[in-house]
Order: structure tokens, then sequence, then C-alpha cells
DNA sequence: TATCCTCGAGTTCA
DNA sequence: CTCGAGGATA
């Protein structure tokens, strides 16, 4: 791919074709971003090239003759546009990507004003994911408004920002310089963006990959009409030429002074930024920032430092093309570009067939992605995505990465479209499709080795009967050498055919028959869920167990009998028929009997509600949603205190939701809850809540 | 009948 | 965590 470190020799020839090529890539994607608001690669990607051609360039600069494209910040404007000359040049920021590159940067900053690191003093701040722009305000008035262009010269959009709701056209307050030029970012919050796609898309056009390529396009309309209809916002983070009428200089020593300043006037700034912070400070704030990523209303590619003292940073000065007293400290990318090599189908539990990408490793999001679920094959066409295409991929705050579409331009010519097998891989049965259902299935059930795998799964795993030690390399195995047929061979293995398996020595051979021997003694809920029913969770299976009480009564219950069950409709209840009235998964169920004896009807929160003592109960009549992952104890543990004080939890955020509790990385559900205004509590809150009913030992 | 709310099912990586 | 779909409710 583009941007591999080739090895180059030490040939003159060579290198010099290695860096026009470095030339010509780099411009290539310099156009592209800024001149077609449609990058092809990751900024990273893009940063590792102009890095390895800043190498060659200045390590053999009798070999780069004439300009080179990375002197260039951005590049020349469109010619639709009218260019705007910036009396004061705007510039990048060098990015650093750890906390080494920190500690140097500070450091070094240290040594050129010839002070200690230790006294010097930092804003920091978002950087967000939008495009930069300059706000010239004479008298207080919005005069011009500009890109950036290639940094000296950018494209006149005043009356695309005049339409901008965020941007006052009129600064209010007193001591407003006579000429001011704002410098900040026009972006476009995720829901603003997701609610934009979904016209787009509903009006046939096109629509976009992500947030700021939508601000690049909705800010670059030749038309303002268009721009006013795209929801944009702007933030401010600085200035450009300033000019005060005289005697009247407002005393602004830091920079920090200065956005409060500028907020005062009437400008939007950031809430989310810190004044005066020691070295120690930033890597916490990065820290802290990069946690409430996925929660913020809008993206950001990383935090910006900058010297407080403005006295310190004309001191410090300028190297090429970017201040010497301010850095970017970039998150890891949560978007790439990778080549999807090919598409797996997977056979789920219940013969669902999941088609699987599989990708060139690519890192993005602090992890390496290899595999990417693409849901159905209506998923894939939605998406337009070929086998060989280079696709985006996503992983944002919510872990499981996806897959967003392909770049169109650079589809191969052998590209090939996916096609849905019409029979199992596993098994070789025809598939079946109901008219209306998304996936396809193989209907094989426990004939396909695929399904009746997945059936041990469930039935072993934690929510069920808790088998610890049965994982997929051991059901594999047991299934492969045909030791068991179904769920009921459990209990008639040996400890001799357990430790005849690869990778099982004695010890947790003898381990794991203990495990299946207790789980011998189990509840009617766990039971019921761990048959593997259609529809029937752990929660169904809950219902079911406290209303018919036994086993028997559910097989003997028909379909007006099930229907009196809470939750159940006439779908569920079906299936519960069909379940029990095959007499091959009937006969199992007897042989299950035959060694399990059901002791309980259930065996979870049978959490009492804690009453007496302090008599208010924190939770009472409230419903309460948790997110995110809490540092001192498990979900269930929490969930339980939320029972225990008079709460109920619920798995999504809705109108109903009465609070939502958010640990560290909470994702979406934390932004809904924002949205819908509702009342969000931290884990210290949380903690601090229960604990006198902790203290007390209730529970 | 339409809308809202929950549950079930499938999935990734370290 | 997200999606789709089943069930309850107005």
């Amino acid at each position: 791919m583009a941007g591999q470190q080739a090895s180059v020799s030490e040939d003159p020839q060579k290198i010099r074709s290695r860096i026009l090529a470095l030339r010509a890539e780099v411009i290539k994607h310099q156009q592209a971003y800024h001149m077609l608001d449609a990058p092809i690669i990751t900024d990273a990607q893009y940063d590792a090239l102009v890095r390895e051609l800043e190498g060659l360039e200045s390590r053999y600069p009798e070999l780069a003759p004439g300009p080179s494209p990375v002197d260039q910040v951005g590049f020349a404007p469109k010619r639709e546009f009218s260019e705007v000359r910036h009396r004061v040049p705007m510039l990048s920021l060098n990015n650093a990507f750890s906390e080494e590159d920190i500690q140097q940067f500070v450091s070094r900053l240290a040594q050129n004003l010839g002070l200690s690191s230790e006294v010097l003093r930092f804003s920091a701040e978002l950087k967000f994911d939008g495009i930069a722009v300059s706000l010239r305000y004479e008298q207080g008035r919005l005069v011009e408004a500009a890109t950036r262009g290639d940094g000296s010269v950018g494209e006149d959009i005043t009356p695309n920002v005049r339409v901008i709701q965020d941007v006052p056209s009129q600064l209010v307050g007193l001591g407003i310089p006579q000429v001011l030029e704002v410098r900040g970012e026009v972006l476009m919050r995720r829901r603003d963006f997701d609610a934009l796609n979904e016209r787009q898309s509903a009006r046939g056009e096109k629509v976009f990959v992500n947030p700021r390529n939508a601000a690049a396009g909705s800010l670059r309309q030749l038309d303002p009409k268009v721009t006013a209809e795209r929801p944009l916002s702007f933030f401010a983070y600085g200035t450009g030429e300033v000019q005060w009428a005289l005697g009247k200089e407002r005393n602004i020593s830091t920079h920090s002074e200065w956005l409060d300043a500028l907020a005062e006037w009437g400008l939007p700034v950031a809430d989310d930024r810190a004044a005066a912070l020691s070295c120690e400070g930033l890597l916490k704030f990065y820290s802290r920032t990069l946690e409430r990523r996925a929660s913020l209303p809008f993206e950001i590619d990383g935090v910006v430092y900058k010297l407080e003292s403005l006295q310190l940073q004309s001191q410090a000065g300028y190297v090429s093309r970017a201040p010497r007293f301010a850095v970017a400290h970039k998150f890891p990318a949560e978007e790439a570009s990778t080549r999807l090599l090919g598409i797996d189908v997977q056979v789920g539990r219940t013969g669902a067939l999941t088609p699987v990408a599989r990708l060139e490793p690519v890192f993005v999001g602090g992890v390496t992605v290899t595999n990417a679920t693409l849901h159905n094959a209506d998923e894939i066409i939605r998406k337009g995505i070929m086998i060989g295409d280079t696709v985006w991929v996503r992983r944002a705050g919510d872990v499981i990465p996806e897959v967003l579409g392909p770049i169109a331009a650079l589809r191969p010519a052998q590209a090939r479209p996916f096609v849905m097998p019409t029979s199992c891989p596993e098994c070789g049965t025809p598939t079946v499709r109901e008219a209306e259902e998304a996936v396809s299935r193989c209907p094989a059930g426990l004939t396909c080795s695929a399904q009746r795998k997945q059936a041990f799964l469930h039935f072993a795993q934690r929510r069920a009967m808790d088998i610890e030690g049965l994982g997929e390399k051991i059901v594999d195995q047991l299934v492969e050498k045909n030791l068991v047929s179904s769920i009921a061979d459990l209990y008639e293995l040996t400890a001799d055919q357990l430790a005849a398996l690869d990778r099982m020595a004695k010890k947790s051979a003898s381990n794991l028959m203990s495990q299946i021997d207790a789980s011998r003694s189990a509840s009617l809920s766990r039971l019921l869920f761990g048959l593997g029913i259609r529809h029937v969770g752990e929660r169904t299976a809950r219902d079911l167990a406290l209303h018919f009480k036994s086993l028997q009564a559910i097989r003997a219950a028909g379909l007006e009998d099930l229907l009196q069950a809470p939750d159940v409709g006439p779908v569920v209840a079906a299936s519960i028929r069909e379940f029990f009235d095959n007499p091959e998964q009937s006969a199992i169920v007897d042989r299950l009997l035959a060694s399990i004896r059901l002791e309980r009807l259930d065996d979870r929160p049978a959490v009492a509600p804690v009453s007496r003592a302090v008599d208010a109960q924190p939770f009472a009549g409230m419903t309460v949603v948790l997110t995110g992952s809490l540092g001192s104890m498990a979900r269930d543990e929490a969930a339980n205190w939320i029972i225990a004080l008079g709460g109920k939890t619920s798995s999504s955020v809705s109108a109903k939701t009465s609070l939502v509790i958010a640990g560290e990385a909470a994702g979406s559900k934390l932004a809904r809850a924002q949205a819908l205004g509702i009342r969000v509590m931290d884990e210290a809150a949380f903690l601090e809540l229960i604990r006198p009913f902790r203290d007390q030992g209730a529970l």
C-alpha cells in the first residue's frame, strides 16, 4: 500500500526516484483532501508519507531540487472562489503521537527559551476535526471569511460563513479591537451529520462518509442557500491580525485570556479547555479527553497545547510552517482504509449465515483489525462493497469494527461482487431466506456441525449453565471426534475421554469434569435459556420459569397457556411449542433431566429490597441504564444494587429512562442520554450514593 | 394500526 | 454495541 517505507538503498538514482514518487503521491493526496474534499488515505497515512519525504529531502537536498509539496500547508484554492491573502499566515501544527513526543516538545521549548521546563505553562484545547477558517471583523462587524488554503492564500467564503448560525455577524461587548481576525474551525455535530445523511439518502443524493467531509462539502457550496440548509457549527481557537484603536489596547498576556475575550465578545469557544497546565497536566488532559471522545457531540482528532505566555510565544518563534510554541497531540485514528481480501460466511447458532470481511490487518482505534461483520447480503449491496476494494474501516468508541464503504477511485479491475452462498458452507444443505427477512439460514438445525458446536457453546456460557473451560477449541474437538452429538452427551463424558484431547492435560481435564459436574445442579431458568430455543433469551427464560414453575408445566403448556406468560406473544409461543414437539429435542431434554437436578427456579438477583435502616431508597421508582465500564465493580453487581435500592435496570436509553450511570469509555448511550436531557451520573457519584448501604453490608 | 420499548442474536480483540 | 423484530400500549 502507498506510504509503506520502501527500503531505499544508497543508490542516488533510486533515492531520487523515490523522492519524486513521494512528491507525486503527496500532491495527489493534497488535492484529494483540499480540493475535492474526498481524502483517499487517512491523516496518519498521509503524515507517514510526508515524514518519509521530509526525511529524504533533508538528508539528500542535492537530489531534491525545486519546491517541495511538504512546504505547502494546504493546497491552492479552487478557481470558483476568489482568493484571499491572509495578512497573518494560517499555519499548521506539528503533530505528536506519544507521551515521549510531548515531553520532548516541552523540554526542547524550554531549552530554546533558556528556561526550566517546570516553569512553562500551557493551555490545552480540543482539536476539532473540521475545516479551519479565518473570520475578519472590522469595527466588530464580520467583513470577510476565508479558508486556510495553502496557508497564505485561501478562498473567499464570506457568503457561506454568513449563513452559519454560530458565527456572529456583529461582535458585542467592550474593548473590541478595530480589526480582529478570528481563527477557528467549522464543523458538523454528529447528530446533525446523521440527520443530514438521512435527508440526503431520502432525496437520493450523495451521503457523506464522515462529518468532516460533510462540513467541507457544505462550506464550499457556490450557492450559499445550500450552505444555509446544512447544520454547521463553529468554534474559535485563536487570532490572526489584531489592531486596537489607539489607546484602547486591552491587556491580554496569555492565550487563555484571548479565548476568554473571544467568548466574551460572543464568539463560540469550546468549554472543554484548560489553562496554565504543567507538562504533567497536559498528559492528564489528554487521557481525560480521550476517554470522553466518544461521548462528545462532535468529532475531534486530538488535543492542542499552546504555550500560555504570548511573550514567550513570540520568543519561541516558528520553524518553516509551524509554530514552535504549540503542538497537536493526536489520538489514534478511528478510521483507516485497508483492502478487503475476501468475505467469509459464518454459520450462527440459529443457522443464520453472516458474511464476515477479511481485511488486510490495519491499525485503527488502538488495535489491529482483521475481521469485521458485514451483517447480511443487503448490507453489502447497500454499501456497494466488492471483494478486492479498498474500504474505510471505523472503530469508534463502540469497540466493534465496521466497514463504512469502498473508495471508488481505488477499485481494481478484478474486483468482484459478493454472492451469498445458496448452500450452507458447513454442511451443504440448501439455505432458505424467509420473505421479508434480511438473513439467510441453514435449515439443518443440529444436523449441521456448525450449529451443533454453537449449541454447546451456548449451553456452557456463563449466563446459561456456566461450564467454565468448555470453550471453542474443546467443543470443536468433541464434535469432530464424535464424542458428543447433543448437549445431553456432555454428562456422559469421562475424564479419560477429555484427557485424550489436544491441549488437555490431566489437570485441566479433571477441572472441566468438575465444572460439568457442578452444572448438574442448576436452576430452571438457566437450563431453559441454555436449551437455545429460538426467541427465548435470558430474560424470557426467567419469565417462563417463574410463571410455570416447572419444566413439566412448560412442556405440557399449549399455545394459549404460553401466551399467558409475560412478554410472550404468538411468535415466541409458537417457537417454544415447536421446540418441545420436535422428538429429537424432546429426547435430549429427557436425557438432560436424568443428569440434572433442578434445584431452584432462578438463582439470580434474589435481591431483597433494602427497605429498613436508611429508609429513603435512592433509586425508588427509577429506570436506570448502566453504560461504559465501572472500575470498581462488575456491571451485574451494580445492577443488583440498583434493584436492591428500589430501581429497575434497562439496557437501552429511552424517554422512560430516569438516570444513566456512565462508567469509563461510555459511548452512544451517554450521547443519547445527553440528547434526551436525561440525568447522567458518573461512577464516583454512584458509589457515593450506595456507600451507606454498602457499609452496612446490605446485599 | 402505529409507535415505542425491550429483548434476542451476532460480533471483535487482547 | 447495534440492529432487527416481537410485544405492549395508546
